[in-house]
DNA sequence: AACAATGTTCAGTC
DNA sequence: GGACTGAACATTGT
């Protein structure tokens, strides 16, 4: 689920944490909390709160201030592969937003906003004074808090990337072009399925050179890749992308009705059309 | 049982 | 050193 539409809209729903005082904190779990040990989040942000939320591709991280008002340190949240953030008003407020993504995905309840009955899923939790809470609700476990995160090796965040970055960043090297896309130090944001809509939007086979790709390919995979992009956030998620319900055997393509086919690109499976991306 | 799952990272190769 | 590939990571569902 988490691609960056999700990290955006997961963002958006840790922003309701914002300016709430954080009572206590449980992150005992040490591998989502690895480098830290238990205690050690709770112990640098206990009595503080959070005050900003940003994302890069698909990372968030908050800044904060400590109970004297003095700066704190960071909070990053990474979803992994399957994380989701739940936050909950002040107590008696019966209010739970979670960030989008597929409903049918991670083990979530059927209906929207309803807690998940698996707290042994929930791998870090903010206690607010007032009653209500964060979750990062993780399944899989691949999900990641941590103070101070590492951005460095993040490219320009995918929605955000400009012309002639894009042109000099994926138009280069001998890699598959989805791999490119998939790499987060080329640009950050872009998933599997994410990559998998765009090209299929571009009529653009994944496993083209990238570098072999001309200066006006490059431009209209951006546009193509903004438009799926906004459409995903819009939307709730990479799953309501066209393309996805038919990453699946004997399905067809829903504009020409060739096969999709199936293979490996970048290390992630990738489904095409058989007609309109062949090499 | 073996494999795949919307992600990242590290070891290994050229 | 850079570019690139594939396995490993933790866990669950099919």
């Amino acid at each position: 689920m988490p691609e960056l539409p999700e990290v955006e809209n997961a963002r958006q729903v840790v922003e309701r944490a914002l300016d709430r005082e954080i009572a206590s904190i449980d992150d005992t779990d040490e591998f989502v909390c690895r480098p830290h040990g238990p205690g050690e989040i709770d112990h640098a942000l206990k009595g503080g709160r959070l005050t900003v939320a940003h994302r890069r591709g698909k990372t968030m991280w908050c800044d904060t201030v400590t109970a004297d008002g003095d700066e704190g340190p960071h909070l990053g949240i990474h979803l992994g592969m399957g994380g989701r953030i739940f936050v909950t008003g002040p107590s008696g407020d019966a209010e739970s937003l979670y960030a989008g993504g597929d409903p049918h995905v991670g083990g979530m309840p059927k209906k929207a906003g309803e807690r998940p009955d698996k707290p042994e899923w929930d791998r870090f939790r903010m206690t607010f004074a007032d009653g209500g809470e964060l979750r990062l609700f993780d399944k899989r476990r691949l999900g990641r808090v941590r103070l101070e995160p590492d951005l460095d090796a993040l490219g320009p965040d995918a929605a955000e990337i400009t012309r002639d970055e894009f042109r000099a960043r994926v138009g280069k090297g001998t890699a598959p072009l989805k791999a490119r896309l998939l790499d987060q130090s080329v640009l950050s944001g872009v998933g599997n399925l994410l990559a998998d809509e765009t090209l299929w939007e571009a009529r653009m086979s994944p496993s083209r050179p990238a570098g072999e790709l001309t200066v006006a390919e490059l431009d209209a995979l951006r546009t193509t890749l903004r438009k799926a992009t906004r459409s995903a956030i819009k939307k709730g998620g990479v799953h309501t992308g066209e393309v996805i319900p038919h990453r699946a055997k004997d399905e067809t393509c829903p504009r020409c009705g060739a096969p999709m086919e199936r293979g490996t690109v970048g290390g992630r499976t990738t489904w095409w059309c058989s007609a309109e991306q062949a090499e």
